[in-house]
RNA sequence: GUGGGCGUAGCUCAGCUGGUUAGAGCACCUGGUUGUGGCCCAGGAGGCCGUGGGUUCAAGUCCCAUCGCUCACCCCA
């Protein structure tokens, strides 16, 4: 074969797109209902946006960018992921003044250079959804909620939010020396990617799933303990108001988050039947994102949900081709022109009709509407053409019957 | 980047310890009906057995390499 989609790149043929497009339709719908707006950034961008803003040291920055040189010598780069360039958008356009709280959800393809597997692909897609203006839990909340709506109207049964605190600026920063302080007389147990990080990203070893570092890790101090009053009661209030919406999630200390920029509440949900890539969603607040990259200082908080494996975890309703369809027979050159004739008059009254350009036979044309599971056949052949009628067959019964032309689009439109 | 599994028809796969023209089911086409679908029957088309090399009288089958797919690690959606 001369060529092939590239390495973790896929088709996505006819018959599996009215799967993407009723996962598109809900997300658009419930989107829609709390009242969030769809924006579309380009797939590239200056390669310093996603440096600066997912953090030098992650993967995604270090390992797993496309980037490349473009002819002006500045450098670009196939996002990875579409936080940074909503926010970018956001500061260029000046949406904050427009609109003191903004309301951003999107949806489109990422590119990370990855190993795929399953529920891995490096080009793949999210929809997500970014709010700029409010610190305060109800809004952290609020996207929690519409993420776990459009996942409860898809029907994906077995899956769980994890939530976790991972505090504000201070918070960090001191909780990050106390874990270097407890970590480093373990410092030569650890590997050596926790090594590094013990340096760059101390937090990540936290995620860790080497077994003796995870005994290492079950003594360490908790963020908790490193909590603002501020953060506390923020966390606080996220998990009761998540209770009193009867959203049920699990604290998971551990849950935090690989990009750089995420501050207060993280969270993500899990599905059960996924393989080892289980994370469905992942999100959380970035109150310093904006002012990173040059805004003036925003509050924010969203989600990023991954669509191949919503698409793996999502039970298919069969394909209910609901539309009235017809297919329109024609037979012999004779009728050519007047078969293209009706199909239009058809068409523009709104009915879907099939027609053979094959020149099949009668035979075949009948197979072929058979197959497509369209209810009537209109057949149009010399005798028809001469008589100013034609046959129409109801492919269920059977039956068939002998009318007008000029009556066929009456006879269909009812 | 590392490791495991797998590459035979459009799809799902069979092909025993190497042996002669490489098979099945589904799908597709034609005919059984001069212009009547589905079901049935008959027939047909469709394969450099991933690619290259090696062993052998003989390779889809054994060995090596390579490419691809896939799963897992790392990390993430």
């Amino acid at each position: 074969m001369a060529y092939r989609t590239i390495k973790g790149t896929h088709d996505i043929l006819p018959e599996e797109i009215h799967r993407w497009q009723q996962l598109e339709n809900v997300v658009h719908s419930i989107a829609g209902h709390y009242g969030y707006n769809e924006i579309r950034t380009p797939v590239f961008e200056d390669t310093g946006l996603f440096s600066k803003s997912v953090g030098k040291d992650t993967d995604i920055v270090s390992k797993e960018m496309y980037s490349w040189e473009d002819r002006s010598g500045g450098h670009l780069t196939l996002r990875p992921e579409l936080t940074a360039p909503v926010v970018r958008s956001f500061i260029q356009h000046n949406l904050g003044v427009r609109s003191p709280l903004q309301k951003l959800y999107y949806i489109g393809p990422l590119f990370r250079r990855e190993r795929p597997q399953k529920g891995r692909q490096r080009q793949f897609h999210q929809f997500g959804v970014e709010v700029f203006g409010s610190e305060h839990p109800e809004q952290d909340v609020e996207v929690i909620a519409l993420a776990h709506h459009i996942f409860k109207e898809l029907g994906i049964k077995d899956i769980s939010l994890k939530l976790n605190s991972i505090g504000s600026g201070d918070c960090r920063r001191n909780y990050r020396s106390a874990l270097i302080k407890f970590l480093t007389p373990f410092k030569d147990d650890l590997s050596e990617t926790s090594q590094k990080r013990l340096e760059t990203n101390p937090l990540r070893i936290l995620d860790t799933k080497i077994p003796h570092e995870k005994e290492i890790i079950q003594n360490a101090p908790s963020i908790s303990d490193s909590w603002t009053d501020e953060d506390k009661s923020h966390f606080e209030s996220v998990q009761s108001l998540l209770s009193g919406l009867n959203i049920p999630y699990e604290l998971d200390e551990h849950l935090v988050r690989g990009l750089n920029y995420y501050t207060r509440t993280t969270f993500e949900f899990v599905s059960e039947d996924l393989g080892a890539q289980d994370a469905v969603c992942g999100g959380g607040r970035y109150d310093n994102l904006v002012e990173m990259l040059g805004g003036r200082p925003t509050p924010a908080t969203g989600f990023a949900a991954g669509m191949e494996r919503i698409l793996l975890s999502m039970v298919t309703s069969e394909q209910t081709d609901g539309r009235e369809s017809i297919y329109l027979i024609n037979l012999g050159k004779a009728v050519t022109m007047k078969a293209l004739q009706m199909a239009q008059e058809l068409r523009s009254n709104g009915i879907t009709v099939y027609m053979d350009t094959k020149r099949r036979s009668l035979k075949a044309q009948l197979r072929e509407a058979n197959r497509l599971g369209t209810k009537k056949a209109v057949i149009l052949g010399e005798e028809e053409l001469k008589n100013n009628r034609v046959q129409v067959k109801d492919l269920l019964k059977g039956e068939q019957e002998e009318i007008a032309m000029d009556q066929l689009a009456k006879y269909f439109i009812v």
